[in-house]
RNA sequence: GCCACCGUAGCUCAGUGGUAGAGCACACCCUUGGUAAGGGUGAGGUCACGGGUUCAAGUCCCGUCGGUGGCUCCA
């Protein structure tokens, strides 16, 4: 009979099979009306899931013991959720055919075939809602039954849903021996659907939710099958945590890189230059500017050399590559010469017969250089080298052009046009661990100095059952061993992922995680043994004798638009002294107070800040408010008494109140170093350093 | 690329077939005010673009362009 371990240690006895509710009522009431659903030996299940042998038990609420929503109970109460919305729609639209309902990250999903003719939208919520609301205060139960899987499929076919009937082929394919349904309330008399499970004992423990989005999906994920829209929803145990959630997500629309481009004017995306080209204004231009600097002097301490390489390159070197055969489809379309052109449509040639001789060689024209390493080669390959110059870094703030499908363009972070912060290494076999170590350095020193803490690296490995690698075996050992060892030694947190690697060589990714939890896929570190092969690339070593060289691609921060996007999110707009576009704004109280202001804002820009002044006619209290919206750093504020004794008057973003006065000079001096420091040390230190003491 | 939704003043948005609206921003005037918006007046729109239905279209229909959310992709 079966003895129970619980979480604590305990151990309970029982004479008969049991089941988690019982065990929970076991323990208290209080636990008996808290628990969803329990664990047995790990595997998440229903309260009522009967247990005949010994096992681990652990009872499932909606809470961890710091009040956190708990993960699995999470999972019971979205995954109820989607039952519960799927039979509301089923109820309201007649015909709709359900498809699948898992829980995901943010809350849940149930994608479904709507009849011919039929069609929902936001405009639906509300009633969708309102289905949902009575159906959990019917609070019915949510009962399991099982059938065979030979009888249990006939029934399926029986009531004609592909899409279930799919669903469970699939199941006994891996391996299950019955299927179950569950009911919500009486099996038979109310509405049910085939699931695996578990589901909360009860529809009125679902303890709020909302339908969040519409969207379409294909079946499988494929997109030659049926299409199905999706029902986005979101569910919490309680309406306090469901809140959170809301305002979580308020609080990321307000971080939103597009939203607050607009706002702080930072970049302009234009209709009539085309999707996915961004236009840096003047404000946002500084903030890239001052990364770049900042990359570029830490490149130049590295013995990185600087080049410059035009946007577009003939096709025959992007054949030469791969670039062109193999990733065409990402592509911008080849320029071809206009002349060319009128000729070939005086030949009568097709746009068919053109593709096919611009794949084969027999017309030549220019490609938007879709990477950058064609160019970096050339020059590479531009003059002998010797063993004695390895490695040779060719860094470029290049400019890429890749034709990205139109539905996944979208602010920074997904464009058609952007520049990488690129660089080729070209060395020897047994520089590669160096390199790699030097790339990642640089990548360290700016996440803390933007104070980017977290983030992680994957470390793409190659997958030692396939033939698609090329270079020999041995080398790939040893480059992975450097990527390896490298990651380990930056510190953050990395995860070997075998079959990972460009089929030309083992990569290392950073992702950075911003503040809300998103993560994004900055940019690569890759060892590449394929292009110096296909560029015959060469230098002369020690032995007198040719050898080729083994390439590294890094763009660490992959590229300016996105990464700047992600530094907009990340700072929520408000960028530190050293990188914000306008760093002081001078505020006169009045008129009578120009003159001095005018003073303070020349010193300022004599020592190359960027500040401004704002001498309307308004008053400080507008001036304060118009500023603190466009998030300037520090507010200078001058009056008539700070004239007087040649101070200004402080006031920094983020702290709300007035911080008082403080010399001129020593304000000018303060804020100067402070922006060419990069924030090592910052004029609020020293407010913070005067309040402490 | 596919599906759904959306596109009204510089920005944020109201406007369900009958002469285009608000707030902010902008210009001018009054106000010279010590830390998150003083007051007044004014200017600003081919309602994304092109077609259609209608006596009449910002509003209904079709197409194009663009945006958003997903799907699929991402060297």
């Amino acid at each position: 009979m079966p003895r129970i371990t619980l979480p604590d240690g305990s151990e309970r006895q029982y004479d008969a099979p049991t089941t988690p509710a019982q065990v929970a009522a076991d323990i208290g009431p209080g636990l008996a009306k808290s628990a969803l659903g329990a664990t047995i030996g790990g595997v998440l299940c229903d309260l009522g899931t009967e247990i005949d042998a010994d096992c681990e038990l652990s009872l499932v609420t909606a809470k961890t013991r710091d009040g956190a929503p708990d993960e699995n109970g999470l999972y019971l109460v979205r995954h109820s959720a989607a039952h519960v919305m799927a039979e509301a729609i089923t109820n309201l639209f007649p015909g709709v055919q359900l498809v699948y309902g898992p829980p995901v990250d943010q809350g849940f999903y149930y994608d479904m075939a709507f009849p011919d003719g039929a069609t929902i939208s936001s405009d639906d919520f509300e009633r969708i809602e309102a289905e949902m609301k009575r159906i959990v205060k019917e609070d019915r139960p949510f009962t399991r039954y099982e059938m065979p899987a030979g009888p249990g499929l006939d029934k399926l076919r029986d009531e004609g849903s592909k899409y279930k009937i799919d669903n469970a082929e699939r199941a006994i394919a891996a391996g299950s021996g019955e299927l179950s349904w569950y009911a919500t309330g009486e099996p038979g008399a109310n509405w049910e659907d085939l699931c695996r499970g578990p589901h909360v004992p009860s529809t009125g423990r679902i303890g709020a939710f909302k339908v969040m989005s519409l969207a379409s999906s294909y079946w499988h994920g494929d997109e030659n099958s049926d299409r199905l829209t999706r029902v986005y929803g979101t569910a919490f145990a309680d309406k306090k945590q469901l809140k959170q959630h809301l305002e979580r997500l308020e609080e990321a629309r307000k971080r939103d890189h597009r939203v607050l481009g607009k706002q702080l004017r930072l970049f302009h995306i234009d209709e009539q230059v085309g999707q996915g080209l961004v236009l840096w204004t003047p404000n946002g231009a500084v903030v890239r500017q001052q990364l770049q600097d900042f990359i570029g002097e830490e490149l130049r301490k590295q013995g990185y050399d600087q080049v410059f390489t035009p946007h577009i390159g003939k096709l025959d070197l992007y054949r030469t590559s791969g670039h062109f055969p193999y990733y065409q489809e990402s592509q911008y379309t080849p320029v071809i010469d206009r002349a060319q052109l009128h000729e070939l449509a005086t030949e009568g040639c097709t746009c068919g017969d053109l593709a096919n001789r611009l794949d084969e060689g027999e017309i030549e024209g220019y490609l938007l250089k879709p990477m950058n390493c064609p160019h970096h080669i050339r020059i590479y390959a531009s003059e002998q080298r010797s063993y004695r110059e390895l490695p040779i870094r060719l860094a470029e703030f290049g400019t890429v052009y890749r034709w990205e499908q139109s539905g996944e363009i979208g602010g920074l972070t997904r464009v058609r046009g952007f520049t990488q912060d690129d660089a080729h290494l070209f060395c020897r076999e047994d520089q590669i661990a160096d390199e790699v170590r030097g790339c990642l350095s640089i990548v360290k020193l700016i996440f803390n100095t933007l104070g980017m803490s977290d983030y992680r690296v994957r470390v793409g490995l190659r997958d030692p059952d396939s033939t698609k690698y090329v270079g020999d075996p041995a080398n790939w050992d040893k480059a992975e061993e450097a990527c390896r060892q490298a990651a380990k030694e930056l510190g953050a947190p990395f995860s070997e992922e075998p079959g990972e690697a460009a089929f030309y060589g083992p990569k290392i990714d950073f992702v950075v995680k911003d503040v809300i939890g998103r993560e994004w896929q900055l940019g690569t570190v890759q060892v590449d043994y394929n292009l110096p092969e296909r560029f015959g690339l060469e230098y002369i070593g020690a032995d007198n004798a040719r050898h080729r060289p083994v390439m590294i691609h890094r763009a660490p921060f992959g590229s300016m638009e996105r990464f700047v996007g992600v530094l907009i999110e990340h700072f929520a707009g408000a960028f530190p002294c050293w990188l914000a576009p306008e760093q002081v704004r001078v505020l006169p109280i009045s008129d009578k107070s120009a003159e001095y202001a005018a003073e303070v804002l020349g010193r300022l820009r004599d020592l190359g800040l960027r500040a401004t002044i704002d001498d309307g006619s308004e008053r400080i209290q507008a001036k304060v408010k118009v500023a603190t919206d466009m998030k300037v750093p520090y507010l200078a504020v001058v009056g008539p008494r700070d004239a007087e004794n040649r101070e200004v008057s402080i006031r920094a973003f983020g702290i709300e109140r007035n911080l008082g006065s403080m010399e001129l000079e020593e304000f000018l001096e303060t804020v100067a170093t402070e922006s060419q420091t990069r924030g090592e040390t910052r004029l609020i230190d020293r407010f913070e350093a005067v309040e402490a003491s």
